[in-house]
DNA sequence: CCTACCGATCGGTAGG
DNA sequence: CCTACCGATCGGTAGG
């Protein structure tokens, strides 16, 4: 998987292989987080010498911070970009909740969504290493609660609609769909998901208003 | 912690030791995982050998299943039981999720919820961990599920309400209101979980149903 | 990027 | 329940 390629396109020598680490380290991180991603197993699945793969980062936290740092470009890349395709207001919020769960079910890492997983390794365990899983969430949960905004001002939900409650909503959805997915390998979990935000947009929208999630 | 001191009452000698055991390992796997919990922690946490306390499970799976069982009873005892005491139907139903929020806030264990841990740990790792963690959520789902199909018997949900759905939804509003805690230490969580189940019950509850979520 | 190491800790065993 | 071990692996270093 070069899944980093897209966000970091290879200006000079030697970025390529750590474009490849950090590709491998977010598959490895989404099955055993990222305290059971070792530098032995990460470097063997890439055919280095740990030393040589040691070398790249200077300390397992710098590796593990940098894991982080390039899922969440991957993230962005994967969901925020073509899910803000969609027109400004309640389209853009299900395109993007949509392509999210999308996402999710589609596995493109073996554990399912990253951030799910280390979210949940390192909520509570302080470090810069949560630091920096916490700024990803709170990233993530301030977009989602700007879209819900955006439909707002636009008069597509209801003033009373408090955005910051439902981006935390439709994201602990969205992750709990992932976990139990994982868990119980049944996709209908992607329908609830999809049916509670759809009926909790549906309380705010105005009475005729059209929208689709997927 | 002696918290399963309720649930196994000392009848022989060595149980004793064999609860003190749990009980930490429990406190241990909430912040650092099943995997993080490791034997040399948990003997020198005791005052035990390592050889010592390997020798109450024969390896470290199956530690991690009896550490699993015990929180499993543990949960039920903190959780279900008091939460069972309400009225059937509705408010036995917001009775349950009311003292799983509070259970969660409280902060029982160092980490927070055992069981949101332990299954984002383990969803995505086959093998007989992964199969006793999805149980006991199943278990727990199950019986929220059940708490709704009261609900809707008693007619104080309507018939449309679907409670697999519901109690999918509940369960994933709580543990994201855990994590979220635990990641930003903002009770504000709790607030939007309660709300966000109460938006959704009031959905369904018939015009002039009264009930609170705490 | 490599080979060749280091001390510490891992799960687990022998023998009592 | 203990002491005294085992081989394997951990993160990390020296030196190239």
């Amino acid at each position: 998987m070069n899944a980093l390629a897209v966000l970091e396109p290879r200006t000079r020598k030697g970025s390529h292989t750590r474009e490849a680490i950090l590709a491998k380290a977010m598959d490895i991180a989404s099955v055993q987080g990222l305290d059971g991603l070792t530098i032995g197993t990460l470097a063997e699945a890439l055919d280095l010498s740990k030393s040589g793969l040691f070398a790249h980062f200077g300390s397992k936290e710098e590796l593990q911070l940098a894991t982080i740092q390039a899922a969440r470009g991957f993230f962005a890349q994967e969901v925020m970009v073509p899910g803000l395709k969609a027109r400004k207001g309640l389209p853009r919020l299900c395109s993007v909740i949509a392509t999210w769960l999308d996402y999710a079910e589609r596995e493109v890492f073996r554990g399912g969504c990253f951030f799910t997983a280390v979210s949940a390794e390192f909520d509570s365990r302080p470090g810069p290493v949560k630091d920096q899983v916490a700024d990803c969430m709170t990233e993530w949960v301030d977009a989602l609660a700007r879209l819900v905004k955006e439909a707002k001002d636009l008069g597509e939900l209801d003033r009373k609609a408090d955005p910051r409650q439902l981006a935390w909503e439709f994201n602990s959805l969205a992750m709990g769909a992932n976990n139990t997915y994982q868990l119980q390998r049944d996709p209908i979990v992607f329908t609830f998901a999809r049916k509670a935000i759809r009926d909790r947009l549906k309380v705010y929208a105005p009475e005729g208003t059209r929208f689709q999630l997927r």
